[in-house]
DNA sequence: CTGAAAGCGCTTACAG
DNA sequence: CTGAAAGCGCTTACAG
């Protein structure tokens, strides 16, 4: 590849003189310009990235990460991204959006293990200028030896009170999460305003920031309803399909049910669905579900998903421009951000009200 | 940012012992190394990517390119990648073997207009070491402006026979295409063995790989069979929802329908299933539908999706395969990888014998 | 085994 | 308006 100097000597002019007119310096005459622009694109000349970044230029590319850490085993590689919804769209939308706004964007996927603390590396590389992280523990400390390397991000999702608290001072750091707090005590009450009494729980993770809210929010209302909130009726789910099947399975054979189950997402959801009716259990004549996600399926299944939809699109725009202001504040600035967006109940087919 | 110059200091020695520990050089002995490491690790410090570049060290990048002329009108950006079962897919299964195999991915997405030709300059700044573009007309010549910038790269369904005959001399350049003039051919041999005379087609862009080899075969067999292809029963779908819609109501108001659609993708075929409906026309009682991909939804729509599987994920993995041999063959060697990946059908209710 | 020096390809004060 | 020079942070022959 051609670089500056040939261009330079090519256009007669100096290395600096072709600098200032592939950035636009505004004190270069016309005729100056047109000559070296001319040079620059008979040889298709291209400045080298690295060396534009090495004297301190922007990368023009954020950073997106997605933590994910291994359920079958640390030896599983693949997070099958394109089968995950809340991964995979969120993911989808931020390419999506730092495109279509002029940023590339580096993805990379971190399969837990040692990797946690590799997401501190990558950002001393000074790769990107901003990054966005998903998929954290809700108080993953990692977090803060992030905040130290001094490049800006965004996490999608993680406890705001516990990020406050800790963040060392001058963090350039936003936050994004979803009222899940209040989504599991909508749901909650909608099952009991619907005559249920006997409610279930199939969570997720309760490291996951969203699980872990919507329980809060579970047992927030049932408390103040004075309900009884049952350990034979909480599955843990962890958010694994098979998981979720087997602990269903044994609830089942154990012979009793609860009228409701709140289940912590759509695809185990789904599953629950398969499960009882295999059982010979009707959703939602013998059982009622709500869930929380709206994934593609949600809509299509039978019975279609009553459901809470997470706004991951918003989300991931939100986190976008928390970002791009963060790097455009440059040094000059400190702040931190934190948005938390509403989810929306999507009232289908999978509850009915208690005889 | 701490830098090698001043790691050296500390551990008193020269930035060339510092690199050779970095870089896990044969020759520093076990003690010198351990001290360098040390204060590498005590000050966290971390190669600067930039430099490392520079100095030719390889990206270990792969650099994902998603090309999507916008329908819509050049304004709109924005591609929805998160809705589009091809793209959608094919990044992140790209993203996730990438990051699997110690690869970072860079992700762009190219808004046509000018974008295409930005693909050149992309290349040429030398920020990855290989690419994989997927969304390219089956002939855009960019690929040999490209293929000049000396980067191997590796497309997604592109015409084969154009790109070995244009190909410039030493390009490093791989191919991997399904088998669509095949599966063209399946689908209208299974539905003239279902009794179909009347067969419609509802295409995607012509300039696409996948609709102009389906489209191949779809003429072969009909006129093999001596059957009449009837212009009235062809929709130009464009893969975009709302023509589909809008062409079909059309074809309906005049009257005549085929007793079968071959339709190039799960998407329209999904909208069609609606339009008819609603227009009290049943499938596949009354018409019988068959298409491609099988997406998420093809399992679940009513009736279900007759379809042919595009084998996104293995095509994904055979890229990555082929630009990492490719990217390893450094300066070597030239070679051009070709791959034909098979489409299968599974078959399920949307198509019925004509009685 | 190890350090001094050159070089990768840019940009940016600085001086004129 | 424009060029020579220094500098960004590494790596890598080269010499010892």
């Amino acid at each position: 590849m051609i670089n500056s100097k040939e261009i330079a000597k090519i256009a007669g002019v100096s290395r600096s003189t072709v600098s200032r007119v592939i950035n636009n310096y505004p004190n270069v005459p016309q005729k100056t310009k047109e000559k070296v622009l001319k040079v620059i694109r008979e040889y298709n000349y291209r400045p080298n990235f690295s060396a534009k970044v090495l004297c301190g230029k922007k990368t023009n590319t954020i950073g997106i990460f997605v933590v994910s850490l291994n359920p079958q085993g640390e030896n599983t590689f693949k997070v099958n991204l394109f089968q995950n919804f809340y991964f995979g769209n969120t993911v989808d939308a931020l390419i999506d959006i730092s495109n279509a706004n002029g940023y590339y964007s580096l993805v990379q996927i971190i399969y837990k293990k040692d990797g946690v603390s590799k997401l501190v590396d990558i950002f001393a590389e000074n790769r990107f200028d901003g990054g966005i992280i998903i998929g954290l523990d809700r108080k993953d400390p990692v977090v803060f030896d992030i905040a130290r390397v001094g490049l800006p991000f965004v996490l999608i999702h993680y406890d705001e009170e516990y990020l406050l608290k800790n963040l060392p001072e001058k963090s350039k750091v936003g936050l994004v999460n979803s009222m899940d707090y209040e989504a599991g005590v909508q749901a909650t009450e909608y099952l009991i305003s619907l005559g249920h009494r006997d409610i279930g729980f199939i969570s997720g993770r309760f490291t996951n920031y969203s699980t872990y809210e919507r329980w809060r929010g579970f047992l927030d209302v049932m408390r103040k309803n004075s309900l009884e909130i049952r350990k034979e009726f909480f599955i843990r789910g962890d958010y694994l399909l098979y998981k979720t099947e087997m602990e269903l399975k044994h609830l089942i054979k154990a012979g009793k049910l609860p009228t409701a189950f709140i289940v912590c997402n759509d695809d185990m959801a789904l599953v629950t669905i398969n499960v009882l009716k295999s059982n010979g259990i009707k959703v939602p004549d013998d059982v009622s579900l709500i869930s929380f996600d709206n994934n593609s399926l949600a809509e299509f299944s039978t019975p279609s998903l009553t459901t809470f939809k997470l706004p991951v699109y918003e989300m991931s725009e939100r986190a976008f421009n928390i970002i791009v202001k963060l790097i455009e504040a440059g040094k000059y600035q400190e702040k931190t951000f934190v948005y938390t967006m509403p989810m929306t109940l999507i009232s289908r087919n999978s509850c009915k009200a208690v005889r």
